[in-house]
DNA sequence: TGTTGCGATTTGTGATCACAGTTTGCGCAT
DNA sequence: ATGCGCAAACTGTGATCACAAATCGCAACA
């Protein structure tokens, strides 16, 4: 989910158990689960790897996100509380600090906190699982692209996302939660 | 997905593995992954059952359906040919018959194969996969809903897809398929 | 230089087993 | 009749192994 793996990148049954000191059995599993959720693509001899997905897969997972999101926003945001507000604020300054570094896997590991945070307030947890899902099928593309666009501005959208919140404005929080989604897109496109 | 077990059904993995003539590892992975998929429940002691959903799950569940089908019948509409509208017109015929003999495992199986039908040409493989995933949680619950209600009449609203479709109508369609998801939860607010 | 063929290695699959935790069911005491 | 406690049965977990398929690397050939 945070890109620590290339996409494309070759996994092996062997390999993750010793990586993490257990036996193939909890490895399989794993592997599995996350092919299942669509994390890991499993080539039809049974080969596992990080996905690398078409320039197609990539607009549809966006066009997933891009209708997903907003409902969970506007859910979240009739349980706003100011609290939510501040740390969301906090979030975004980490990761406007995150980008003044250039640490990709930091800053997509923060946007997914910001995002996250806010969707956590939707009491929709069927809902938030599916991004989850989507995020996770994005990770290792995210990051190539992230890592390759050098992006040098912290995100402009959140900015509005926390004007929205703050006035209370649910269509101008979807607008906004679906305008900081769909930029991603717009990366690819370039 | 299609309802053949009940809500709340337990499970254990030595029962698949004798039921389907294979040892406990195939069907650990089998099971694991639908509960990956949230197409079973796993207790936090490791137990297996079938999920019985609570109304607000049930609320959430066929809100992301009527957030993505609008949207998968869209794409679908602009690739549509005749032949696919025949065909979907049969499967509506199929429905209308299954409803009448009072099958409801039937009904359900088929009143999928009709969505599913329509969505798979959108060409749109990763949201096809996110609503079947959708299907897989709701099957047992709308097993249990459906043979509850002895629902009588066929689905209306299938009759004004097809119109719509016929029309190259997009908003109407749209309307259309959401409003046969919706219908689902009314059925639960009975 | 590029391609084909073959053997060694790697990899996933399915089965079996020991073990620990949980659940279940029975019997006893209140 | 009801609650409690204990033992037996059950269930998931993780490890290990044999095996078949796939992959890779190298060598021989065109």
């Amino acid at each position: 989910m945070h890109g620590e793996l290339r996409p494309g990148a070759p996994l092996t049954l062997r390999g993750v158990a010793e990586q993490y000191g257990v036996s193939m059995t909890p490895a399989r599993e794993a592997v599995r689960r996350l092919g299942a959720e669509g994390a890991l693509s499993l080539s039809s001899s049974g080969r596992v790897s990080t996905p690398a997905l078409s320039n197609e897969r990539i607009e549809e997972l966006a066009a997933i996100r891009a209708l997903l999101e907003p409902e969970l926003a506007g859910r979240a945001l009739v349980r706003a509380h100011p609290a939510l507000i501040d740390r969301l604020t906090d979030v975004n300054r980490t990761i406007a600090e995150l980008v003044g570094r250039g640490d990709a896997v930091g800053y997509i590991r923060m946007n997914l906190e910001f995002h996250r945070t806010l969707y956590l307030r939707a009491q929709a947890p069927a809902m938030l699982a599916m991004v989850e899902t989507v995020w996770l099928q994005l990770g290792p593309t995210m990051r190539a692209l992230y890592g390759k666009l050098r992006r040098s501005e912290p995100p402009e959208h959140h900015k509005s996302i926390l004007a929205a919140l703050r006035a209370g404005d649910e269509p101008g929080l979807r607008v906004a939660v679906r305008a900081d989604v769909t930029q991603g897109l717009r990366m690819l496109a370039a």
